[in-house]
DNA sequence: GCATGAGGTTAACGTCATTAACCTCTAGCA
DNA sequence: TGCTAGAGGTTAATGACGTTAACCTCATGC
């Protein structure tokens, strides 16, 4: 009988598809062991307990969305970026539903502050900074459109993800109406923001 | 020694009580079993499973959620029910992280057609429906409109609750900077509308 | 070749949810 | 008033988990 010959990397990578598959509430360690071809103990001389796989499969799907992120908007700028980027969100989204949950989950409760999820984090906001900054706005409100634009893109996506609309208009549509809306809102704060500062006077800071 | 008197209502607030307390992920049967002065087994006698516990938890917490966003914007409109209806939300997911949770959740598979989480789901869309009358949206928009609004409400409470928000800017801010922006759009929406039709000529429909 | 340890296995334990078997108040009726 | 049935508890037992311990066995480096 030939050996497995598992790793850390392999297991944490057939768990994330594991994930994927049958959603993150209904994975066990047992499933994923039969999976691998494996009884449920051989598991534990790779990862150290479920709660260290489960975060390692976040800090690996979290690394994949930052790229998936960066990637799209990465050459464009303004509108075609936030499409370009709010598209892929949603796709890694639908994807990898139960990596995205995993992900989700952690992000929240790093285990130090050597954690790799935490540069993953600040990986994915830097590319939405980055994103806002083609829309010029005062820094005062940056912070204010980042929350508003992660708020909006986690709640469709994770609504979509989880089946929470009805099917009798296009999800599709709703999406790309919805960056709109927030392409023009965005572009208008800008545009109010400098003709009101030609207007009256030039203090940008 | 007393009887406890439980009954499936007070199970069901006890759960839910607990579970707003302690967590979804670290809710069980022991503890709230626990909680009630009573053997784990006896909860059995009013309930039939912890599927079904959850479930009343989620259709008990999601009919009240219905009514708090019901009773927010009555008797208010345009900008300031959508204000009112979204402070209200959000106040409830805040103050309720584990029920909304089980609401979530649940949601999105009812059990039957008789399930009471349909008609409160109901309510809640009918609410935010409502409110959205008051922007006179064109009817081809208003789905979008609408799951823009709980995708961005729901994505904004959802990661605020989870701590998903860094503490060097004021969430309080960010929130009602997130609803003037809606609010604006929505309105802008209108305004272009009605211009539209005014300048070209009166073609409803 | 051979020993040693990485990488499996089986066995055993504690914690859950759940069910079965049993007990005991208490309400309702003769 | 006293009896009885069943509602509403209890303890004990079962099976799915995660996890650990004890053990076995290739396969690789000397």
């Amino acid at each position: 009988m030939p050996r497995a010959r598992l790793t850390p990397l392999s297991v944490t990578e057939a768990g994330a598809a594991l994930i994927d598959e049958i959603g993150f509430e209904n994975f066990s360690m047992g499933l994923l062991a039969e999976r691998l071809g494996v009884k449920t103990p051989a598991l534990y001389k790779h990862i150290t307990s479920q709660a260290d796989l489960v975060h390692r499969i976040a800090a690996r799907a979290l690394a994949e969305f930052a790229d998936a992120i960066r990637d799209a908007i990465q050459g464009r700028a303004g509108s075609d970026a936030l499409a370009a980027g709010a598209q892929a969100m949603r796709t890694y989204v639908l994807e990898h539903p139960g990596q995205y949950a995993t992900a989700d989950a952690a992000a929240a409760r790093p285990t130090g502050p050597d954690d790799p999820i935490i540069p993953a984090v600040e990986r994915v906001v830097a590319s939405w900074a980055a994103m806002l900054r083609g829309y010029h706005l005062d820094s005062s409100q940056e912070i204010h459109a980042l929350r508003m634009l992660r708020s909006a893109l986690h709640g469709f996506s994770t609504q979509e993800a989880a089946g929470g609309f009805q099917i009798d208009a296009s999800i599709d549509d709703s999406f790309t109406w919805m960056i709109n809306f927030l392409d023009r809102g965005l572009q208008d704060i800008t545009a109010t923001a400098t003709a009101t500062t030609t207007t009256t006077s030039s203090s940008a800071r």
